[in-house]
Formats: structure tokens, C-alpha cells, sequence
DNA sequence: GTTGACTGTTACTAGCCGTAACGTTACGGT
DNA sequence: ACCGTAACGTTACGGCTAGTAACAGTCAAC
């Protein structure tokens, strides 16, 4: 957002830009090397995980380190910067999470209304899976504009929300200018309710997923069940 | 959240206790002294204000502080923590805010869908008159769980819809459960909406207002205007 | 074997929150 | 009129965090 923190990416992204030439110019087939650091890179990515399922949200590059067995100065050679950290966790949430949802939503043939079901559980699902995760990159996704960070994850599903509402909308002959909107609404409702959720647990899943969907199929309206009032 | 919060909360909280026993021996009317002192802060506090309008939700203390011609230890005696300090910027948006929503909410008379049209229109007021000042309540908000943060209005908020929702869902002879994790949806529904909105301005307030309280009073199924479905 | 890149360290800078220690001004009770 | 005290205000510092030198060992690649 501010003009520093795009400083700050874009020397994270020329030292990456960097690596990534030097290694171009033995080009073709990766050597031992590669795979090494790559393993590597894993290696530390799980460590920092742990981290920060153990230290909460606000865990410091130190601590995430010393999880590893390591000192900081490694952890910022393999991901430059704490943004960059974030956005390495925030693409394998990201991978996981967008695999769960195309299996919710690769089934073609069932009704409209389960499809919406199925969403909802997915992403309820893996907010519950590893809730001090998921706020860590809810927290830490505030500065970063990344298309792997959690607010970049959001975004592309809010924009696919937005498509299908937007074909709802035109398909029942209304204007859809408000698809856009609407979907960055309902998003953050999932997300806001299920959050809520995750900390007190009132109720089970299913049934959490289950008034989500009536309420957002039906609306307002709907819950009072007199559907024929307009403004 | 973190211990480490609550012990700086209670620390500031005790100072403020203090301060305000050694003024009670001395109870009654208040001296010159307290006016001038009450003064005071009003003037830093809309400096600070002024200061995060100019200088972004990340503004530092020692800037906030020279944005009132002064050094930060003063800002300390009077705000004891930059919690305090958000704190009491919560509290004014929040006065602010709330006179506004009552005032939406106190025409009897009207129809519940007029109702939540206003109410939204209060909000969504309230976001685009100073979206500095309310990105940095947000953003400062997290560690918060003080009454007065931006966070703990939007739970009073929050509550409150949940009631409305409540009887109207008890009214239809539907389980009201749910009404909780439903009301906090909506609420951040709005908000969301309403970020997204500010950042782009893509249509008019109005229009955007309708577009939301359309979704929410009809939602999806009304949307395709089919309104047959079940699960 | 030499080179170069990677692993790893300690020790530093810079910026932030918050505080301690100190001087100055002016209200308020006597 | 006069002292105590509580405010205003300062500079200087401690502690924590992100991020960065600068340096030493190790091991694949030619």
C-alpha cells in the first residue's frame, strides 16, 4: 500500500529476479543444487508453520529461525522478506485450499444450492484445519498486494463469486453491477462468520455451514418468509 | 489477545485508575485544572486524527506526536499506550457513528427494509466521510478487545443485528441459532463492501447501498427470482 | 584442486514503542 | 504572598523487531 512497502517487494523481487538469472544461464536441466535448495526451502517453510502454530500470529522472524534450528539471516536468503515468508505460507494454504474448492465445485451436476454448500464447507473447512495459520495470514496480509497472499486468495475467489453471481443476476433479467460488490460481501461474510465460528464453536460445522447457506440464499426475506415486500 | 497485551492494558488501565483516584480525594466540582487537562487532549487527539489522515494508518507515535507540536512522552501521559490513543479515537468515530445509526433507526414508522437501507447508508457514510481514520481504527484494532475499539463496536453492532434477526427468524417459526454467526456476516458484509467500494468508487453511495440491502433482504435465491429451491 | 555458490554464524543498523530522569510553568490551598 | 504539586515539556535511553553486512566452513562442478 504505501510507497515503502512497494520499496521494499521490489528489491525482495530483483534479489529473487537475480538468483533466477544466474541460474538461467546454466540453463536446462536443474542440478543437484536446485533440488537441494528447494528441498531445503521446504524444509524451513514447514519449520516456519510450526513456528507460527506454536508462537501465535505475531511471531518474530527470530523465533521462526530458531524453529528451524537456524538464524535469521538464512530465512531471509531463501525468502527475502518477512512479506516474502508470508507469501511462500500463503501460496501453500492457497494450493490446498483452491484443490479442496474445485473438488467442491467440479461436480457439474448437482443442484445450485448445494454447490454453494459445498463452498462454504471447503473454506470453512480449512479455517478450522489450522486456525493460528489462518490468521497469521489474515494478519500479515494487511501490506501485501501479493497474488499469493491470503487478501490475493480472496480476491481471485471474490472475483469468481462474482462472475457466477453476475450471470444469476443477468440470467433473472436484473442489472449486475452490483456483482462486484456483492461478492466481496459475501466473501467476507463467510469468512467473518466462520472466523467468529472457529473461536467458540457453539455449534457443529454442518449445521454452521448450514445457516450460512439459508441465510445467503434466502436473505433477509426469506428468513421471514413473506417474500413479497419491496422498498 | 496475547498475555503480553492484557499486561500493557492493565498497566495503562492502572495508571488511569491512578490518576483518577488522586483527582476523587479531592471529589466535587472540577478544578480549572481538570478542564485545562480535558482540553488538552482533545486538541492532541485531533491532531493525532490530523496526523493519520496525512501521514496513513502506519503513522508512528513520534509523528502523531509532531503533528501536535509536541514530543511523544506527552502523548503517553495522556493516552498511556498507543491502544489508548486508538482507544479514544474509537470512542469519538464510535459516538460519531452511533448518533448517526440511532438516528437511522429511531423512524418507527418506517418499513424494516427502509430500516436496513438507512442503516446501511449510515455506515457506509461513516466509511467514505474519513476512510483514513477508519482503515487505521481496523488495522489498529486486532490486538484490541477494549469496548471501544472499532473492533468492539462492531461487535455492539453486531449484537444488535443479531437480535433483529433473531425475532424476525423466531416471528417465521425458524430455528434462530444461527443468528449470531449470521449477524456477524452481514456486518462484515457491509464493512467489506464498503472498503471495497471506497477504494474505487464504481457507482454512486446510493446506488451501492441498494445494491446491498437488495442482496441481503432478497438474497441469492431472490436474486434469480425463482425462489422454489431446496436443498 | 580450484572455483563458486550455498550453509551458517555473529554483530551490526535503523526504526518503533515505551520510559526514566530531568527542568519549567502555573494552579490552588493555606 | 507562598509553597506544594501536578501539569507541560524536553532529551536520552532500553528493548524489541525487521533487515543487513561481513566473515568462515562445506561441498558440488569443472
Amino acid at each position: 500500500m504505501t510507497p515503502d512497502d512497494v520499496r521494499r517487494r521490489e528489491h525482495r523481487e530483483r534479489r529473487e529476479a537475480e538468483r533466477a538469472a544466474r541460474h538461467a544461464t546454466r540453463a536446462g536441466r536443474h542440478s543437484e543444487r536446485d533440488t537441494q535448495r528447494a528441498d531445503r526451502r521446504e524444509v524451513l517453510l514447514d519449520a516456519a508453520i510450526n513456528g507460527i502454530r506454536k508462537h501465535g500470529q505475531s511471531a518474530s522472524m527470530d523465533v521462526l529461525a530458531a524453529e528451524a534450528g537456524i538464524t535469521k539471516p538464512i530465512l531471509y536468503r531463501h525468502f527475502g522478506d518477512r512479506a516474502g515468508l508470508v507469501d511462500a505460507i500463503a501460496e501453500r494454504f492457497a494450493d490446498a485450499l483452491q484443490a479442496d474448492l474445485v473438488a467442491a465445485l467440479g461436480q457439474k451436476a448437482v443442484h445450485n444450492r448445494t454447490l454453494l454448500v459445498n463452498t462454504i464447507e471447503a473454506f470453512v473447512g480449512y479455517i478450522e484445519k489450522d486456525p493460528a495459520l489462518y490468521r497469521f495470514l489474515i494478519s500479515e496480509g494487511g501490506t501485501e498486494t501479493s497474488a499469493v497472499s491470503l487478501t490475493g486468495i480472496l480476491e481471485q475467489i471474490s472475483n469468481n463469486v462474482a462472475l457466477v453471481i453476475g450471470q444469476q443476476m443477468r440470467d433473472a433479467g436484473r442489472d449486475s453491477g452490483g456483482a462486484e460488490v456483492i461478492a466481496r460481501g459475501v466473501v467476507a461474510f463467510v469468512y467473518a462468520a466462520g472466523d467468529w465460528w472457529v473461536d467458540r464453536r457453539t455449534m457443529p460445522r454442518d449445521q454452521l455451514v448450514t445457516y450460512m447457506a439459508d441465510f445467503l440464499w434466502s436473505g433477509f426475506d426469506g428468513q421471514a418468509n413473506e417474500g413479497t415486500n419491496q422498498s
